[in-house]
DNA sequence: TGTCCATGATCAA
DNA sequence: TGATCCTGGACAT
């Protein structure tokens, strides 16, 4: 679930339901058990997303969370098992489970700084400023498709808005940062930001343009335990939406990149390093 | 029942 | 670069 779209919403639903009231905290795992009974029965008065990172502020008490990989944070009844809640947070009418998380503990404002002083610009925050983010990428030698997934670059995308965002304006993975044009890195944002946008509204991830969805083509709805309609994510071995290429698949920095080898065809800039 | 894998990130070597 | 952490779903046995 946990790209940037993903903690914001629940951001905004933990704003909804517990923000300005007493809440009850508890850890039935018990990895969290000390710090929830610093904080049961405090009012929450703050929640803020930025990039992949929540922080839930009580009183003077500011608790991070990072979802990883297998982290989720559910609302409502549960369906999984008592043991494997790490936090439980309660209100009038409310309650939300923390499961699986790579991070939830309890941090210092100075602690709170440090951190969010090394998130690079998050397209789903009024406070983004792109050119922070185009002044590291344009001097790196790194590919576009690593920098994006660098949360010290851009922070909040992740596997899937990376490869999507790239297909979309047929830019090649391994184009390396210092050879993007401004004018590609004005467009990669602001597609950023009104994907991550719909993103936290819809709660999946769509990035499809309509001319290519299941019913305009046809073609059967994607069968994918994450959902969304994409264009590469997850489809290497099948054929692209736009030009019928194979998409195709490499490990990049330790994780899966997905891209077509047509459609985002290594551009002459990059060829003579090749 | 067991193994692998994942929208992530850190740490050791 | 690889091992490791966390949970749960898909898939194999």
């Amino acid at each position: 679930m946990p790209e940037g779209h993903t903690l914001h919403r629940i951001a905004k639903r933990l704003d909804t339901h517990f923000r300005g009231r007493p809440t009850r905290s508890t850890s039935p795992q018990g990895r969290f058990a000390i710090e929830a009974a610093v904080l049961d029965g405090l009012v929450l008065d703050e929640v803020e997303a930025h990039g992949k990172h929540l922080f839930l502020t009580f009183a003077e008490h500011t608790v991070h969370v990072h979802l990883g990989l297998a982290g989720t944070l559910t609302f409502g009844v549960s369906s999984g098992s008592e043991n494997t809640i790490r936090w439980r947070l309660e209100a009038e009418g409310a309650r939300a489970e923390l499961r699986g998380p790579a991070a939830c503990r309890l941090l210092t404002p100075s602690e709170v700084d440090d951190l969010q002083s090394r998130l690079g610009p998050d397209p789903l925050r009024s406070d983004a400023n792109p050119a922070v983010a185009w002044d590291r990428i344009r001097l790196s030698r790194r590919s576009i498709g690593a920098l994006l997934m660098d949360q010290t670059v851009v922070s909040g995308v992740g596997n899937i808005y990376r490869a999507e965002v790239l297909f979309r304006h047929r830019i090649d993975p391994f184009l390396e940062g210092r050879l993007l044009k401004p004018r590609e890195w004005q467009v990669i944002w602001s597609d950023l930001v009104a994907l991550m946008r719909v993103g936290v509204e819809v709660g999946r991830i769509d990035t499809v343009y309509p001319e290519h969805e299941p019913e305009a083509m046809g073609r059967p709805p994607r069968q994918d335990p994450h959902g969304g309609e994409v264009y590469v994510y997850r489809r290497s071995g099948q054929p692209c939406l736009r030009c019928g290429s194979t998409i195709r698949k490499r490990v990049l920095d330790g994780r899966n990149l997905f891209w077509c080898p047509r459609c985002q065809r290594r551009s002459r800039r990059q060829a003579h390093l090749v």
